[in-house]
DNA sequence: TTGACATCTTGACCCATGTCAACTACCTGT
DNA sequence: ACAGGTAGTTGACATGGGTCAAGATGTCAA
């Protein structure tokens, strides 16, 4: 194999309208190419980085699905979010050079390991890029003020059906169907993410499989009505 | 009053070490006295900018204190944070070039004005300015990572303790007292933040004053005891 | 000062979710 | 195919915080 076939490229990636900005021209496309250093790959539960490490690069996603989660030393644990492929992960490194949570893996994955300084470097004279960087960031604060909105005010049901509808719709933007998931995270990852026990998660879930909202078997969810689920999110108060 | 006298200077804020790159050279301290385009006053209740209005500048407090906040149709209401002088308000802007939250001044304000196109043309010349852009976002992406944790694992006084602290220590941070604080925000914004009811907000403050924490009166605030506040946020598992 | 209104406090009661426990289903490696 | 372990479900009960309501306190304008 010669090296030209296993060198990284952007250009020739069927994710780049994803993770990269888009309309660049042909001489800035491949300078994009060198942005990323390297692959690498990541077992199921293995991490990516962890709270402490130092901060060298972000991480795009090529295949594989991550939680991010903040451990505190008194016991608490709580997963930020989950991230499929095309999007970008270690943001939270930049501002004091350490990462300040952990990513794992939750199944095989493999990332493009795009070094921060190399980032920095070419979004000074490509437009494009430093509009794009400021965009993924800024796309993240507006993620999070909708994940403090679902924490703050929703209730169990509402917060499940927020999250299945925020899941199916991600990853029908990546060519999955709008209707059928498979859930790469436990009940009680889940949870963590929403608020809840586990135990909640597993009695919304019934909920919603009695209601005839969807079928569930496990990790493997089908939605038969997408718009009850929203209905169920935008409810709140209907009964005033 | 000559032009000059009105002209706004960073080079000469006494908050620039807060919301400005530091250790930068005169040539590049100069540069930046150009980003601020021009300073508003806003009053108190008034809004800086809303929801779906179109993103043009970041701003930068210099007086007041805000609080920001999503509002959904269907009636919910979620502060996503509480700002004071010298922080850097309306990143949530930048990603879809519209605002998706409300910034209110609490009190009476006065922000420095900094049209984003200028900082990103500034910051492909200045590192240190775009190194401190970057930083800035991710601050508010790890605060957000707090904020979720504290929104998804926390008990009633574990909440209102952090947020005690948290407050006292950036009022410190501005030459403030470590110990007296006065809020600038009702029980129901504070409850909205935390995501809790004010009336369980204000029981909290009653449950303090009676444990010899905290002193209350109305809005105004002297901690006592910080560590016990301190234990209180950790506390969490101490009882397994 | 007075009245009107917003904010805050407190009590009584209720309910959504947490807790604890038993049981079931599934997956993994041998 | 089997054993052991992990993940998920369900029930019974407990409780933290929500809800509703009354009253107190503070603020502002006339």
């Amino acid at each position: 194999m010669n090296p030209q076939a296993i060198k990284v490229a952007c250009s020739n990636c069927n994710l780049r309208e994803l993770c990269m900005p888009i309309g660049l021209s042909d001489h800035d496309m491949n300078r994009l190419d060198d942005l990323v250093a390297v692959r690498k790959k990541i077992k199921r539960g293995a991490t990516l980085f962890t709270n402490g490490e130092k901060f060298t690069s972000l991480y795009a996603i090529r295949t594989g699905f991550f939680k991010t989660c903040l451990a505190t030393e008194d016991g608490r644990d709580q997963v930020t979010g989950f991230q499929m492929a095309g999007e970008i992960i270690g943001l939270d490194g930049i501002v004091n050079d350490h990462h300040t949570c952990d990513a794992v893996a939750l199944e095989d994955a493999e990332v493009c390991v795009m070094p921060f300084e190399n980032i920095e470097a070419l979004s000074r004279e490509v437009t494009a890029l430093q509009s794009h960087v400021h965009k993924i960031m800024s796309r993240e604060i507006v993620r999070e003020h909708g994940v403090m909105l679902l924490l703050g005010s929703m209730r169990a049901e509402e917060r499940l059906a927020a999250f299945l509808l925020n899941l199916v719709q991600r990853l029908h933007a990546r060519g999955f169907s709008q209707s059928e998931l498979v859930l790469r995270m436990t009940r009680e990852e889940i949870g963590s993410y929403l608020g809840l026990k586990l135990e909640t998660v597993s009695r919304t879930f019934s909920k919603f499989v009695e209601d005839g909202i969807v079928e569930v078997k496990q990790r493997h969810v089908r939605i038969l009505d997408t718009e009850a689920l929203q209905r169920i999110v935008n409810h709140q108060t209907a009964c005033h």
